[in-house]
DNA sequence: CTATTTACTTAGCTTAGCTAATGAATTATT
DNA sequence: AATAATTCATTAGCTAAGCTAAGTAAATAG
């Protein structure tokens, strides 16, 4: 690859490093209110929609170490929003399902958490919003590539 | 606006969040190395390219607050990354400058920081990029929106 | 049957966010 | 001119979320 768009790729990646910051600076503001809080959503969103899982494939999904995700479903454990059931047949598995009052939560807490984003959204143009939806998927693509 | 635009501004709003989320935690795995964490680096950036801010104008500028900048750059000062200045006007103001190493390092940490993201975009066609790049200067737009 | 690997937890550290409160300088009001 | 209010920066103290290293218990391999 020539230099030059090697050159464009760093810078278009430092934009995009800048832009992420941003917005969970952004988001953060409305955090206070709910009690739920940009990882505890995100894990919760996994475990509606992609079902129970085990902790260590939790974490292998929202890309932390497995120390972080005990800590933090300790925590969720503790408010109501996940329960933990070990696996028949291996014990050392423990899967982790949201609870009603987490489903509920979250359903509410991503609504709240991304109100500011969504409301910015509705400024926008179509096209603008198509870009956007675009490069969210891409997005998707480049976070789960190997190291 | 129709009750179903909304419905899919907030899942794009989600998708968004969701792949800040992402990027961050994909980042981080190269920062360990080179001592400039995100929002070091991310000020850093603004010191070079804007030049010289008080602390409150960075802070407002990197959308945190005025305890949580001061931090931060005292931290980057005993680094030896920023060095400080009162104003000769307004002796409570403090003019925060790079210094040439903050600015040194700043490049470096630029570059390894974003390299995973800028070698997962080298594999991606020309027209990804370019909706990459819109969608990075539409979230520029709407991360200054006010509350 | 012992050794290794795997799943999870605990302990302890770091960074980065926040609010509340304080000190010092400036600006506004009377 | 004196006092009140505001502004800029800091300190103190809290919380959340990341990490590594080390430990326990269960499962698997040799």
């Amino acid at each position: 690859m020539p230099r030059e768009s090697r050159n464009r790729d760093y810078e278009l990646a430092d934009r995009i490093h800048s832009a992420a910051i941003r917005i969970l600076r952004r988001v953060r503001a409305e955090d206070q209110a709910s009690g739920l809080s940009p990882p505890r959503l995100s894990a919760l969103s996994v475990l509606v929609f992609a079902g129970p899982q085990t902790i260590s494939a939790l974490a292998q999904i929202e890309l932390v170490k497995a120390p972080t995700m005990s800590r933090l479903l300790k925590d969720m454990e503790y408010a109501g929003l996940i329960s933990r059931r070990q696996d028949t047949k291996d014990e050392r598995k423990v899967w982790i399902k949201a609870t009603k009052k987490g489903e509920r939560l979250m359903w509410r807490g991503r609504e709240r958490r991304v109100r500011a984003l969504a409301t910015a959204l509705m400024g926008m143009s179509k096209e603008d919003r198509k870009i956007l939806r675009q490069a969210a998927g891409l997005i998707e693509t480049i976070a789960r590539l190997e190291s």
